[in-house]
DNA sequence: ACAAAAGTGTTCCATATACACCCATGT
DNA sequence: ACATGGGTGTATATGGAACACTTTTGT
């Protein structure tokens, strides 16, 4: 989970998700990806509403509503701190600093939607490199869901589904090499749900 | 689907999804229940926030975005026009009248929610009222999911999951008299997801 | 040679699907 | 008696879960 510290009042100091106003013109989702690059130097290529949040009294400073996105970030991308933010931080889901606002409720309903989508979609190829190991998505996988995988079980199912292409070049960075493998398609026609 | 027809311009005479502004204090699930009460009559028992539309000339009076919510209605609820609309009125989904603003997006959005919604969830039983048939709960879920279900094999997945409880009451109003059920329990920890 | 991650098969169980007839009642 | 919707069982296919050892390389 990646989070920011604020600078301004109310929260100071805290950290929060980033976020910031639409402008008068703008889409909810180009304002999304805009306030990221802004607050944390990431262009966002994958980005989904996630909820909106409308309690009253949800800031102190008076009615605001929250349009929530959630994005995916590969986690070798490098993260600049911009103006409104004093501080990028990467944090494990299970040891999440106290957070500004009602953010702990919009993280924890934005990784439940992670794991729920996690295996009748694509998301879990977003957060890698265009070939990666069976071994890398396989982690990927444990991590957002939070127990492991059986690697045998996975690794049929990938085949099953027909995920992955294979390719012919492998990784020789561990012991062993690996087979390095790109995503292979668009199977999921999203025509149903979000 | 329960839609209203338009008073007032851009759109009059059209028909609509019922709606209307959220009020200062007022939490955005209640400010829909309210509207749904103030345009149809009817007070929701089921209401889920369905996601928020908000590209910048989605109303020609400007700015407006929407966080829309659905409800679900049983049949049987009477619906008395209220002061904004000129008439309340049901649609078949696959017969849907040509609709105001970006209204047709949004439901079709709620309808795939719905049948995404409907075996994993409590929604199909909100729809009928305390006591109901298995073929009437069997005909709520080949209508949203527009097609037919085999009533052996949904029979059996109701009992595995222990979903209903029998009555010994049987309504009379066919040939067989149907025995009658209640819905048994909440099962459905819901932890995930939305 | 050994440490470390990559890779590989089989069995079992639960759940989904396909399919057709008898039953109880009101008219 | 008959028309109508209510109600029932079986066989097959599919997908998920549990489980442990061999392979290949770098050091």
């Amino acid at each position: 989970m990646m989070l920011i510290r604020r600078l301004a009042e109310p929260y100071a100091g805290q950290f929060a998700l980033p976020g910031g106003f639409v402008l008068p013109h703008e889409s909810l989702e180009v304002a999304a990806a805009r306030e990221l690059v802004e607050e944390t130097g990431y262009r966002a290529t994958y980005l989904e509403q996630l909820f909106t949040f409308g309690e009253p009294d949800r800031d102190p400073r008076g009615r605001v509503v929250t349009v929530a996105y959630y994005a995916l970030v590969p986690e070798d991308q490098v993260l600049a701190a911009g103006t409104d933010a004093s501080e990028v931080q990467w944090f494990s889901v299970s040891k999440l600093p106290p957070l500004a606002f009602d953010h702990a409720e919009i993280l924890q309903k934005a990784h439940g939607r992670l794991k729920a989508k996690l295996d009748y979609s694509d998301v879990g190829f977003v957060l890698l490199p265009k070939e990666f190991s069976l071994s890398d998505l396989q982690e990927v996988h444990e991590s957002i869901l939070g127990h492991e995988v059986d690697p045998r079980n996975f690794r049929r199912k990938l085949e099953s589904r027909g995920l992955v292409k294979e390719t012919d070049h492998y990784r020789h960075t561990g012991r062993k090499p690996a087979r390095l493998y790109t995503f292979a398609g668009n199977s999921t026609t999203d025509e149903s749900s979000d």
